[in-house]
RNA sequence: GCGGGCGUGGCGGAAUGGUAGACGCCGGGGACUUAAAAUCCCCUGAGCCUUGCUCGUGCGGGUUCGAGUCCCGCCGCCCGCACCA
């Protein structure tokens, strides 16, 4: 008894846009604060328009999608927004280069990337649709930021940037490639601005342990997270000169102070610089210095060269004289820009020492008599203090202490903690960003904006022809009077990171007041968001300053929440195998619809002549990779297309693209369209042996979504759909596809919506939207077979299974399994030594 | 160098220490059809003396009645950071 309707095949190109409509006309996904359910928060990381979106937006989206929808089906509140991280410099690029306005550029990539977002049916809510560069996000923006000021965890000092001297900015250190300017290939310099900072540093220690807290979290970004913090302990203490000057140095192993045997300092330390003003040797190698290479493969090889100053360098113990280099190995930026060098047991002070023959001594051992034992190499590892004087026999944790105790007690130094992280700079010498709201008084130095004159709005008509920073070139915007004093000021010209932007606007999908950021008590239903889906490109930077931000807001008493998502998922990329041909010594790429593939190889559809098929590698523009998502859509419909991103892979590993794929699982689509139409109303009768494996898949199902692993989910999908399909009707196969029809629901939702609807006219027993429904209750009792096969084993080799009822006593089970006529002849009338019995799972009979 | 991860059929991948290869893709065979598309059924790790047997989860050991899974030692690949004192 098939309906007819399910005689023809689904046709997405129709379905697809009809319940998209449906969805928007019952504001289907429109989050209620105030409801009392309980609430779920899911967020995917949002998009930056750059002008339409990619495979990869489609798998992430998707992902978060399933996850919500199924939230949704499970009785929670769901919060799923989307917005637009609209700030930034390709905008800007495209001003420049096509003579457009960043807005208008920006807003067209919106519109047109919201109606792709839209064609996959995500179940979001857009009522709270976010774009950065919208006055009404970025004002907000700014009242945070004063807020912060107020604070004191913003400040202002001179720092140095990559200055590109004919695009007349500053460049990002991204942007500087090999010493040039990324896009007007000169020579960059460093100059010194005053900039705007923001103080992570404060958090630093807070930043580090909650990072053990987030179990949600893959470890791997923690790691990345703990490493870019960067924390060590150690020493800072001051070296007396011969010239008569101090020179504080750090160090993380003063159990070692005795095999200190050289000091160095950076070429841009300070001391340094006094040197070449006087020693023209000093300053060429300083200049040395400076052209060395930054690349990994660069310091990889770079040798350790020095220049030593002549000055000598009192050992704080000994008295002894240590020779005073400048040396290309050690970095100003981090501790004092000066070392105690240690051969022993620092590699970079062993190469030094043994290029410029200074002393190696070994002041840690593995034990006492082992004092003198030869050093090929510096040895980083634990032990006892040798040839150290008051140390000797110490561990190195002991000697550690007592140095420290000893230079404090002289005063010379302290014990201290360095980190590598660095206060934020968020200064860009940018238009398309938000305007620092600051002004700049004569009389009155920097004054904050007073928060009712903002927001402090770009202005519109900017002139992009000329290099540099449209604010500060524009005629009249920056010319403000002093809000304190009333005399004529200058408006700050500086805008803020772009990641800023994206630090806060998890909380303002959460709360969208007019008059403020985001109201406390409202934000306070929604975070921590519960899953967040992005990017691993993202694991420091992004994450890291969401992460200082909410604390920075936390502090302030603006949020009670200290970490914003309280579980973290990375997905993988979308990849493609890519076509080319050589041309020369040129690779000519061709993208997969010039292409035709088949099992055999693959060949142009121009010339129907052979192409290179090469590795599968991430979608990218230059490799030609790439298939656009609105082509595949328009090819099979949204559902297939969000069904083949959850399919085989892992979502946290790289999806190979594949036309065969797709097409795999557009089938999939009209044999679930076609199962559907079996739905008997008529039908009657049991079938305990599908019932119980539809509660199986519903709870399997509903595990697998919960921990992400959609790939399994699908696997069971389509193990369901093949029992459903073998079972003769009756009133349980009926059920079963009721229950597979929600399965899929949050996976293939609009193929759901038009089964659910038409099944519904036939009885199926639902209302409205599958999107509004609920999702199958399990019945325990069900979970469990009452039949199960077991293995027989002969010495742990499989050699027979039997299946017997569950629950079946041990000695039952054992007999049975020597029963078998395979394992009599395996065991071949040797003793039986002992018999391993697992209830319900496997007999082992040991020989 | 440090840190994180991964090695399973032709491919993507399943597998609480208990029947390795679920599920999908590719491939092969068949049914239906005048034919094709669509659909359905069967086969599909390797080898062999094919009622079955042997081998098989990167390599070499070990623990165990039993190891893809745990332990030790290697090899290879991917990602991140990197002269951080």
């Amino acid at each position: 008894m098939t309906d007819p309707r399910f005689d023809v095949r689904f046709d997405a190109g129709q379905a697809d846009a009809r319940w998209q409509a449906a969805w928007d006309e019952a504001r289907c996904f429109e989050a209620d604060s105030a409801s009392t359910k309980p609430k779920s928060y899911v967020l995917e990381m949002f998009p930056y328009p750059s002008g339409r979106i990619h495979i990869g937006h489609v798998r992430n989206y998707t992902m978060g999608d399933v996850l919500a929808r199924y939230k949704k089906l499970n009785g929670f509140e769901v919060l799923h927004p989307m917005g637009w991280d609209a700030f930034g410099m390709p905008a800007e690029n495209a001003a420049m280069e096509k003579g457009v306005h960043p807005a208008g550029w920006t807003y067209d990539n919106i519109a047109t990337m919201k109606r792709q977002l839209r064609q996959l049916g995500f179940a979001l809510d857009w009522s709270r649709e976010i774009a950065t560069c919208d006055a009404s996000y970025y004002g907000h923006e700014q009242a945070l930021f004063l807020d912060l000021y107020a604070a004191g965890l913003v400040y202002r000092r001179e720092s140095a940037v990559n200055w590109d001297p004919v695009d007349q900015t500053v460049l990002a250190n991204e942007q500087v490639v090999d010493g040039r300017g990324w896009r007007s290939g000169a020579l960059v310099e460093k100059r010194k601005l005053n900039q705007w900072f923001l103080k992570i540093t404060h958090f630093a220690q807070d930043l580090l342990d909650g990072l053990s807290t987030l179990e949600g979290w893959p470890e791997k970004v923690r790691v990345m997270q703990e490493n870019w913090i960067g924390k060590s302990t150690g020493l800072e203490f001051s070296f007396d000169l011969s010239n008569g000057a101090s020179l504080p140095v750090y160090t993380t192993r003063p159990d070692t102070i005795f095999g200190a045997s050289f000091v160095a300092v950076a070429a841009d330390h300070p001391l340094a610089q006094d040197v070449a003003a006087s020693n023209a040797g000093a300053a060429a190698f300083i200049e040395q210095c400076k052209k060395g290479g930054t690349t990994a493969a660069e310091l990889e090889t770079a040798e350790k060269l020095g220049f030593d100053t002549g000055i000598t360098a009192a050992h704080p113990f000994t008295g002894a004289a240590l020779p005073v280099y400048i040396a290309n190995f050690v970095l100003m930026e981090y501790g004092t820009g000066a070392v105690m060098a240690v051969p022993g047991h620092d590699q970079r002070d062993f190469e030094f020492a043994s290029k410029y023959g200074l002393p190696i001594t070994r002041v840690i051992a593995a034990s006492a008599d082992q004092a003198d034992a030869p050093l090929t190499e510096a040895e980083t590892g634990d032990g006892i203090c040798v040839n150290s004087d008051f140390l000797n026999g110490l561990t190195v944790a002991q000697a550690k202490a007592e140095v420290i105790r000893r230079i404090e007690g002289e005063g010379r130094g302290q014990g201290k903690t360095v980190w590598r992280l660095r206060d934020w700079g968020v200064s860009r010498q940018r238009y398309w960003g938000t305007p620092i709201p600051f002004i700049h008084c004569e009389a009155c130095g920097v004054v904050p904006v007073p928060k009712d004159q903002l927001p402090v709005k770009l202005p519109e008509d900017v002139d992009f022809s000329v290099p540099g920073n449209p604010l500060d070139r524009h005629p009249t915007w920056k010319h403000v009077d002093c809000p304190q004093c009333g005399k004529p000021a200058r408006r700050e010209t500086d805008t803020l990171d772009t990641f800023v932007n994206s630090s806060w606007y998890f909380l303002r999908f959460a709360s969208q007041p007019a008059d403020k950021p985001f109201d406390a008590a409202e934000v306070a239903q929604w975070l921590p968001v519960e899953q967040y889906i992005g990017g691993i490109e993202h694991a420091i930077l992004h994450l890291l300053y969401a992460r200082f931000w909410t604390r920075a807001l936390a502090h302030i008493g603006a949020v009670e929440v200290k970490e914003p998502f309280a579980s973290l998922f990375t997905q993988g990329m979308v990849t493609h195998e890519t076509y080319s041909r050589k041309d020369g010594v040129r690779e000519i790429y061709f993208s997969p619809a010039e292409v035709e593939r088949s099992s055999e190889g693959a060949v142009l559809k121009a010339d129907g002549l052979p192409v290179q098929i090469g590795k599968v590698i991430k979608m990218s523009k230059s490799k030609k990779n790439v298939v656009d998502p609105e082509d595949i859509i328009a090819d099979y419909g949204a559902d297939a297309v969000r069904w083949f991103m959850l399919s085989d892979s892992p979502p946290e590993r790289d999806l190979p693209w594949s036309e065969a794929g797709i097409e795999g699982c557009a089938r999939f689509v009209q044999r679930l369209w076609r199962l559907f139409g079996q739905y008997d109303a008529a039908a009657s009768g049991e079938d305990k042996a599908l019932r119980r494996k539809l509660h199986q898949s519903v709870a399997a199902v509903a595990a697998d979504i919960e921990a992400l692993s959609f790939n399994k989910a699908v696997a069971r999908i389509y193990e369901l759909t093949s029992a459903i399909e073998k079972a003769a009707p009756s009133a349980d196969r009926n059920e079963a596809i009721r229950g597979i029809l929600l399965l899929v629901s949050p996976m293939m939702p609009h193929l759901a919506e038009e089964a659910w609807a038409a099944l519904n006219e036939k009885g199926l027993g639902g209302t409205g939207l599958i999107a509004n429904a609920a999702w199958p209750a399990v019945d325990p009792a069900l979970l469990v077979d009452d039949e199960v096969t077991v293995a027989v084993q002969h010495m742990g080799k499989l050699r027979d299974t039997i299946t017997v009822a569950k629950g079946l006593p041990k000695d039952q089970l054992e007999a049975l399994a020597l029963a078998s006529e395979k394992v009599q002849r395996s065991i071949n009338g040797a003793a039986v030594k002992k018999v391993i019995v697992v209830p319900d799972r496997l007999v082992n009979i040991v020989t």
